[in-house]
DNA sequence: ATAGTATTTGGTCAAACGTCCAAGGCGATC
DNA sequence: GATCGCCTTGGACGTTTGACCAAATACTAT
């Protein structure tokens, strides 16, 4: 209706990334085409390179966008949570809403290995990654964890395999692996006393 | 030389997978080509549709055969292991022996994700890390461990989780991660004492 | 030597690919 | 209502793709 060139122009291009966000996930990044792409997002396969410099560059902005939103979400968890602990406890069963065979799992599965082939999105991942483990870091910092760093790193990475392995094992729970995941951010140095 | 037509045909054969999993790891799953692959091999291309149905079937074989390997060696460091907790460490510090970005590392995530979009593939690698986790599982029922079957399941997840953030992060190490691995695969409940 | 079997070659095929561009559409501005 | 600028179209381009096959080659058995 009353819509601006430039409107219509942001629509399209937003059409094109949520596309691009869900085709990354269900195809894998290398089986996205310029011409699955536009289909999904209903305009025509030209309009790719009007908005985007190359299909890649696409895709990459598409990834980031999203793999930021996710993270941001789940940092609002830790946030919100009482303590480190139950933050991350919080975060695993969150994760227990994907089961590791949906779009938004895989995309970032996607996304990680893309960006070990890909310069500029390995850039990208690796800040927003690196934001997120100081977050994390800093929670458990706060909470006197002997060794936050390294905590924050083998919990990002415990839920990263996580939802790999789900995508392979969907009777993977959360729950189950929870109190486990507590043995790690616990405060208290670990429970060797004899 | 005095080679049989059989044997060459078997040499070409393992050449051509030697190449595949050579190229998973290094170009990605989808954008290995019979043409690609036919050259990294020495042979012509048409030998590919005469030693496998398809591409997918090649790429399946060499992917299954290098992962079942991988998981073979690292079942026997935990056999040797004098406790299951030392068994993971050593599983973990022989992580270390690659940086996340090499074609072994990459292999083994594009296999995972493979698998998500192909039955028969995903049906030979859920058998292959059910057998593996069966191991530990039972290894760490052995050690008196209070949730064996779970902490198995977390130890694995973490392993390839860490592959996957070494891809981007190739700063992290296993000596700073073992500690916190531990805890997970100590005898003992967890370290909650008030 | 001859016939037979297994392997390898070199090429063809239609389909799909990323990229590019001339032409047209369309609301805003004068 | 003409003009301008942005957006969109539809098609063209040169490559590359998986698959397939008839012919050539190499070894084996008769």
């Amino acid at each position: 209706m009353g819509e601006t060139s430039i409107e219509r122009g942001r629509h399209a291009r937003a059409r094109l990334l949520v596309a691009a966000r869900e085709l990354i996930g269900e195809l894998g990044w290398n089986a996205v085409s310029t011409r699955t792409l536009a289909e999904r997002a209903g305009v025509r396969s030209g309009l790719v390179h009007y908005h985007f410099d190359s299909l890649q560059a696409l895709l990459r902005h598409a990834a980031l966008a999203e793999v930021q939103r996710m993270l941001d979400d789940t940092r609002a968890l830790l946030a919100e949570a009482t303590s480190p602990s139950d933050g991350v406890e919080q975060m695993l069963l969150d994760l227990d809403q994907y089961n590791g065979a949906d779009s938004a799992s895989l995309l970032f599965v996607e996304t990680y290995l893309a960006a070990t082939r890909d310069h500029e999105l390995r850039q990208g991942m690796s800040a927003l990654v690196a934001d997120f483990r100081d977050s994390l870091t800093e929670a458990l910092t706060r909470s006197g964890h002997p060794s936050p760093q390294a905590a924050a790193s083998a919990v990002m990475a415990l839920f990263d395999g996580f939802v790999l392995h789900k995508g392979l094992d969907p009777g993977l729970s959360a729950e189950q692996v929870a109190p486990l995941l507590r043995r790690v951010t616990n405060t208290e140095e670990d429970g060797e006393r004899r």
